[in-house]
RNA sequence: GCGUAGGUGGUGGAGUGGUCUAUCACAAGAGACUGUAAAUCUCUCGCCUUCGGGCUUCGAAGGUUCGAAUCCUUCCCUACGCA
């Protein structure tokens, strides 16, 4: 049986999980670590394809409920699958769904994220004051019951589901079909829903690999659940490595002030040949914490729904460049910045174009952002190489916070 | 000059005797955003404040009234029409 992706580790770097590696795909191969774009709906928002490659961008994420709802499997499928039809001729992935289970169940409606810091936690709260009957999605042993936030009409999800439309997109990697649990879940109905993912993933599993011919294509990566719990993160990380994925996600929600200890817990379990993406993470300052602690991949919708809001990253921290002060600033975004935004555009020019509200704002700085967040990472993995990951880590943050 | 309709906070525009510092939208100021329900959302937006409240506003000046952005008088200004 041939394997769908392969994954070798180059370089290791001692006292701590970070390592070097490649990951070859179908599609071609990923220098991890490696920040993984975005693109929900088979496109990085704001940006063409041609743009994303220039941005140095090696892999592509979309996502199955989205392109599942919109424009529906029959027409990836008959458009040659999710490569063709965006024409990005790169590595892709696709998330299950299982993020919307969160974001569209417990968290329609309120302001929970999944990322929350201790003592802000309000266990429970979201689930009291919550109303159930306003929620999209519905959770049982089998699995979902979605109502589409676009039409209001009804879609069901299950893992078996879930994989054979992620069969029919038909990215190098996909991912189980899991639940994301809220942060305010309390450890019982995290365990609950850990145990049930299990299940699910190898429901997810085996429905995989009854398609012969998609499973010698596509990897299939099994998610570890557990909340900000150590007992449960472990667990979530035994259970899982004992079944023959051809990668892992770490997903769901964390405690914000240890969520790198949560990775580094899960990271010490799962076997060392395979690729591990932390899904839904994150910002600069995040990934250092997650390679430091044995990640390769990551993905984060915060480089680009950032920039669309004006929010812009740079090596002495974030700025909003709607604020005033940034009207007659006549310099880059970030000089150091290699990204084609810096190097050809102002400060005052981008301000302008979010003031008059011009396409063109979101597109120049989601490619900022996203490329300095590839930059970075790239930079990390170089750091890797040459031992120097925790100076230059030390260096980032120092002067991202000052 | 006559007639008509008007003059409300940065703008547009509600309000037409008390519940008015005055609906709402926009503009402006700031904040948030982490497997995309998001080119979105939240807060502030007369002045002062020990955050309890205090003070001053609806073209101007007078007046009626317990009470006026709202009623009356005069004046100033704007638009349109007629001379």
């Amino acid at each position: 049986m041939k394997k769908p992706i392969e994954f070798n580790t180059e370089h290791k770097l001692a006292g701590t999980l970070a390592r070097a590696g490649t990951l070859k795909t179908e599609h071609g191969t990923i220098q991890t670590p490696a920040f993984v774009t975005v693109g929900t709906k088979a496109t990085v928002k704001s940006l063409t394809p041609e743009q994303v490659k220039d941005l140095g961008a090696q892999v592509v994420l979309a996502n199955t409920y989205h392109l599942y709802l919109q424009p529906g499997e029959e027409v990836l499928k008959s458009a040659g699958g999710l490569n063709k039809f965006m024409k990005w001729d790169g590595p892709t992935m696709t998330d299950s769904g299982g993020f919307q289970v969160f974001s569209l169940g417990v968290a329609f409606g309120t302001k929970v994220g999944k990322l929350a810091k201790a003592g802000e936690i309000i266990v429970g709260e979201e689930i009291e004051k919550g109303d159930e009957a306003g929620k999209l999605a519905k959770i049982d042993e089998d699995g979902v019951t979605f109502k589409s936030y676009k039409d209001g009409s009804e879609h069901r999800f299950t893992p078996e589901r879930s994989i054979e439309i992620q069969q029919s997109i038909g990215a190098d990697m996909i991912f189980v079909f899991d639940e994301c649990t809220s942060p305010a879940a309390p450890h019982k109905y995290q365990q609950e829903a850990m145990d049930r993912t299990h299940r699910w993933a190898k429901r997810s599993l085996n429905a995989h690999h009854a398609n012969k011919e998609a499973s010698e294509k596509q990897g299939l990566f099994g998610i570890v659940q557990g909340g900000r719990h150590r007992d449960l993160r472990e667990e979530s990380a035994r259970v899982l490595a004992g079944m023959n994925f051809d990668g892992y996600g770490i997903g769901g929600s964390f405690d914000k002030d240890d969520m790198y200890n949560a990775v580094g817990w899960v990271n010490a379990i799962l076997p060392e040949n395979k690729p591990r993406h932390l899904l839904g993470i994150g910002e600069p300052i995040d990934l250092f914490g997650a390679v430091e602690n044995g990640c390769d991949l990551f993905d984060c919708v915060a480089p680009t729904r950032q920039a669309r809001n004006g929010a812009l990253y740079t090596n002495d921290g974030r700025i909003n460049i709607n604020n005033a002060k940034y009207i007659k600033d006549f310099t880059p975004i970030d000089s150091e910045c290699d990204c084609y935004t810096c190097k050809n555009y102002t400060r005052a020019y981008i301000a302008h174009l979010f003031r008059s509200q011009e396409m063109s704002a979101a597109t120049l700085a989601s490619i900022h952002n996203l490329r300095f967040l590839i930059a970075l990472v790239e930079k990390m993995r170089t750091s890797i190489i040459d031992e120097t990951f925790l100076d230059l880590k030390t260096k980032f943050i120092e002067r991202y916070y000052k």
